[in-house]
DNA sequence: CTATAAATAGACCGATCGGTCTTTAATGCT
DNA sequence: AGCATTAAAGACCGATCGGTCTATTTATAG
């Protein structure tokens, strides 16, 4: 035996790899079988012989274009010793990874937020779930920044949660489509002073 | 002449303002002839009759929704005497519009911007045009408020444009995939602060 | 090397896609 | 009322959709 994986799953793996950009960019009904089958080369048959229907393929590379974007982002969390610079590694790591969100059809999450939410149950549970643990994993952080007085006792965990993905992801949503990474650039900077402004020593009006 | 809209043209916009909530829930690619032939009771030629291109029948519903979204966030614009108030505006039109927003499948904006980026040049264009409309809108106002020296003078209205742009629709889409209305409130709770903290007598950190 | 199983190829299916065209019905003008 | 024009109906078109099934090839175990 020449490798763990079988044949088939690597085949399976390939045909993931190669649609998830695709997938991305075109969306769930924008994707047809037949972009699939011209991108990866192979038949219909094999297809169906790895995925059992088009959502699975779907689903699929969504969870692939998602554990991309976690990986790079999770890059600078670890780095910081403060929580305000652990929560600035998100603004940071966006802007890092844009370039390459831009090239394979923009910020997974959104992509499928938006187009799931009304149409495709299985996945907007994916999205959903996605965005949940997102949040959790900031209001945590919040959380911890509070216990070690860090952060002022008035602070919503929730609030910056949430305002925090509202905004980058409204940002990569005008990026993407003015094609200008200037825009996403200031309002991470506008988003990083407001993490900043978490500390206890500031007093707001 | 019973009417100075031809039957033709009052049949155009009642296909319009017929399937616009539709389209804009199941997307470009999502909504399909037979989908606008149902909604509406009409027929295939009766259809094509009125548009020539599904294309049409998509721009059109978009500059509804659009032109619907626009009327309704115009309301509290003028009330505000500062400029403050006028830019709160925003946030609180959104809130107010959110549940008929949701009935119709989200915000327009950037249920476009998503589907049409990489796929629909022309429907582009549109959405393109509505959102520099918007950030021009808001820069003016932030500009005019430097003026008046309500504002900081180290304000950037484009930052401010964009960081409130990206805010909403952020704070939209990922109230409208969780379902909760409470998650808007929090996000524009927080960017209203914001908002406030444009005024002169704010000294940050 | 051979037998068996797994993976791929591709013809084929009915349904539906967006779009056209001719016929029929409704409307508007005098 | 009667005629000209415009709007709507719906049969029809080729292409493509997602999906199935069988034949063939390829990989793997003994």
């Amino acid at each position: 035996m020449s490798s763990k994986i079988s044949k088939a799953g690597r085949t399976r793996q390939f045909i993931i790899e190669t649609t998830a950009p695709i997938i991305n960019r075109k969306g769930y009904f924008g994707t047809s079988l037949s972009d699939i089958i011209t991108a990866t080369g192979l038949t219909k048959g094999c297809i169906y012989g790895n995925f059992a229907r088009k959502d699975a393929i779907i689903s699929a590379a969504f969870e692939y274009n998602l554990l991309a974007l976690r990986t790079e982002l999770s890059k600078g969390l670890d780095d910081g010793l403060t929580i305000t610079e652990k929560l600035l590694a998100y603004p940071v790591g966006y802007m890092r990874y844009f370039d390459k969100l831009m090239e394979n059809g923009g910020c997974p999450i959104q992509n499928t937020a938006i187009e799931a939410d009304d149409t495709n149950p299985g996945l907007r549970r994916l999205v959903s779930s996605a965005l949940e643990q997102w949040k959790q994993q900031i209001m945590a952080l919040v959380a911890s920044g509070i216990d070690t007085s860090e952060f002022r006792t008035d602070t919503d965990p929730e609030q910056v949660a949430l305002t925090m993905i509202a905004t980058i992801e409204g940002a990569v949503m005008l990026s993407g489509l003015s094609g200008k990474r200037s825009e996403l650039g200031l309002v991470m900077d506008a988003l990083s002073k407001l993490i900043r402004n978490l500390s206890k020593n500031f007093n707001p009006s």
